[in-house]
RNA sequence: GCCCACGUAGCUCAGUCGGUGGAGCACUUCCUUGGUAAGGAAGAGGUCACCGGUUCAAAUCCGGUCGUGGGCUCCA
């Protein structure tokens, strides 16, 4: 037999005579010390440390605390998760358990359900299984062994997906007496999970799909070290201060209240404001594009969506009203009235491209259990545009829109994932104008060099669409910007220009949304700042307050010249000391405070202090105007 | 819509075994005029989300409705 030699990639090499586990050639690469090592590429292949060698192999180690690592540690204590919760109830029937970003999570069949101190046995019986450091043993069988091992269990969605599987040849994991199918590769042995924790309980329809049973699903999350685990709690427990909800109520940005309705934002002065900020600065950027400002009816008939097709393919969304015999629909978008301009007269095509905008309010049935802050509500405003062009032109205004969304971002420091949707199931069209805007899309990307991912089959019923995606402070990501082709609804409403050939053609149309929704934006926003806006966008840019009473009047003055400036000001002339007025000040988030005392008052000077840098000393008045103007017109955040 | 949990003063939260509800902050009044993260005192504030049931008696137990939270499904 041929000699077996390993290597790694830093050139060290050793060599057997016979097949070796990973794990024992690791051994000896790297004497015998493997503390951190959970798993190995072989050939770029991760595998097992009990993986047996049988040809000459480049090994690449995977650590704990690496990516991969990590992974592999959550989706190995969902096994361990699997274990306890059989061991401790017997009764429960597994569905699926793998890992997922930060964590892991396992879905379970059982008649009861998991109550809170049941979660704390599962979680002690792990520490149990941990402690025990039994192995994750390997094996590999048929797809009739697997069949007879689970049905004996009586595993019905193991055997569902065993079914589904090509290959005849699956592998098994076995640690203590659990056994459950998996792909692998897992770590060593239980022992090897330094610190885990489950977090949370919650349904999950089997497989995804709402018409199966709801299983119960139980997230936790492992971590290298037990200093890891706790940092990541800890930036769970600081997410959570930055939640917009939490903000909102306490900046007095907005509410909900529910003789209003679910779903229904209620804004307070300061969130009109910042709102109002955000929907000036986009109405000069879209008129700088080319865009003309538009505004149709919140109603419309229910014979237009019926042409449309939004009574078809979204009535489920919409809500509708009767008036006077005749029944109408409230907007869920705002393309129809965008279409009736377009169709108010003979366009030509050197009219072409038209950009038609408008802060668009639409209302949509949201079914309740997604309702959630400002992030998904039932009635919102979209900063809405609908592009009419020729199909020449489909790529340039592409590219446009995505040098509009880039710059935008870029003005309020987001960063973002770009996600392309394809056709769903439930559509209208025909193939080849599918095909057409499909390829127009990454086409757009690729030529400004951006990344992007493919989302197969979710686009929106009259074309495919490239989504924006930001983050909330919990990690979850957002879709507010898309970019949505369109070739049929131009042609149900019988659009149509004059070409240069004299003939009638129809344009093609392109929805879409820079900030998607202000509601939805606003939410991402406010956590992005964690309440603390940049001086362009803060709802109240100066507070002035005295440290006397004797000095009120010269804070109502500066207060008036600060308005005049423009400068959205608040003041300050309760009778509490300086520290008091301060304190509050800082956790409404004000980004300048202006304090006068006697001194200042006789100097007409004022006293600067900066959120976030303390204390600036004293200033010219004018000195602070420039200063904050500056600030303010160059959005420095 | 589905699963689980929750709903007590404007806010954050206590409230034991079923026996007519408390604190801190905020608010009002008074005192205090103090130079960079909470000065002091008094007062007011509640149909314990709502509706129904069990009970001699319900914030507490049960059912329903509304709302909220974490997820699933679905979307900006």
């Amino acid at each position: 037999m041929a000699k077996i030699v390993v290597s790694l990639a830093d050139g060290r090499q050793a060599e057997f005579n016979s097949p070796v586990t990973t794990g024992e050639a690791l051994k000896s690469l790297l004497n015998g010390k493997l503390k951190n090592i959970i798993a190995v590429k072989v050939n770029g292949e991760a595998v097992d440390l009990s993986h047996t060698l049988t040809r000459t192999a480049e090994l690449d180690p995977i650590t704990a605390d690496s990516a991969a690592g990590q992974k592999m540690l959550r989706h190995s204590t969902a096994h361990i998760m699997a274990q306890a919760v059989q061991e401790l109830y017997p009764e429960t029937r597994l569905g699926i358990g793998p890992a997922i970003e930060n964590g892991f999570y396992y879905d379970f069949d059982r008649p009861q359900s998991f109550s809170d101190t049941e979660m704390e046995k599962i979680e002690q019986r792990m520490a149990q299984i941990i402690k025990q450091d039994l192995p994750f043993r390997k094996s590999v069988i048929s797809k009739a062994e697997a069949i007879q091992t689970f049905s004996e269990k009586s595993e019905a969605y193991k055997l569902e997906l065993i079914n589904e599987l090509d290959d005849n040849r699956l592998n098994l994991y076995q640690q203590g007496d659990f056994i459950d199918l998996c792909r692998g590769p897992h770590i060593p042995s239980t022992g090897k999970v330094p610190a885990f924790k489950l977090l949370s309980v919650a349904g999950a329809y089997w497989r995804g799909n709402e018409n199966n049973k709801m299983l119960q699903r139980i997230y936790g999350t492992a971590h290298s070290s037990a200093a890891r685990l706790k940092q990541y709690l800890n930036q769970l427990a600081e997410a959570k201060k930055r939640d917009h909800r939490k903000l909102g109520q306490e900046l007095d940005l907005f509410s909900f209240s529910p003789e209003a309705g679910a779903g229904l934002v209620i804004y307070h002065p300061k969130g009109a404001i910042l709102r109002g900020i955000i929907e000036d600065f986009e109405k000069r950027e879209h008129l700088k594009r080319g865009y003309q400002p538009v505004i149709g009816p919140l109603l419309l008939k229910l014979d237009l969506w019926k042409k449309s097709g939004h009574y078809d393919n979204y009535r489920e969304n919409m809500y509708f009203t009767e008036i006077e015999g005749q029944q109408y629909g409230i907007k869920p978008m705002n393309c129809l009235a965008h279409m009736l301009v377009y169709k108010s007269r003979l366009r030509s095509y050197r009219d072409l491209p038209l950009r038609y905008f408008e802060l668009g309010t639409v209302y949509r049935h949201e079914k309740s259990g997604v309702l959630h802050g400002l992030l998904r509500v039932r009635g919102f405003t979209q900063d809405d545009a609908h592009i009419l062009c020729t199909p020449e032109q489909l790529n340039d205004e592409i590219i446009g829109i995505i040098d509009f969304v880039q710059q935008v971002m870029d003005t309020f420091g987001f960063s973002y994932t770009l996600e392309i949707s394809t056709r769903p199931e439930k559509s209208i069209g025909s193939d080849e104008d599918w095909e057409r805007a499909t390829e127009a899309l990454p086409h757009a990307l690729e030529h400004r060099g951006l990344p992007y991912t493919i989302n197969q089959g979710d686009g929106a019923f009259y074309g495919p669409k490239i989504d924006v995606k930001l983050k909330d402070a919990i990690g979850r990501w957002w879709q507010c910007a898309t970019i949505q082709c369109d070739f049929t609804l131009p042609e149900r409403f019988d659009l149509c220009y004059i070409g240069k050939d004299g003939q009638r053609h129809t344009p093609v149309m392109l929805h879409r949304v820079i900030l998607g929704a202000m509601e939805r934006f606003l939410g991402v926003l406010i956590e992005h700042y964690a309440g603390a806006f940049p001086v362009w966008l803060a709802p109240v840019q100066v507070r002035v307050m005295s440290i006397t009473n004797e000095q009120d009047d010269y804070v109502l003055s500066l207060a008036e010249k600060l308005i005049e400036h423009d400068i959205r000001v608040e003041t300050d002339t309760s009778p509490e000391k300086i520290g008091f007025k301060i304190k509050e000040a800082r956790l409404q988030k004000i980004p300048y405070m202006l304090i006068v005392g006697a001194k200042e008052k006789a100097a007409g000077s004022v006293a600067v202090r900066k959120r976030g840098a303390g204390d600036l000393g004293g200033m010219e008045f004018d000195e602070f105007i420039q200063q904050i103007d500056h600030e303010i017109n160059q959005k420095i955040h």
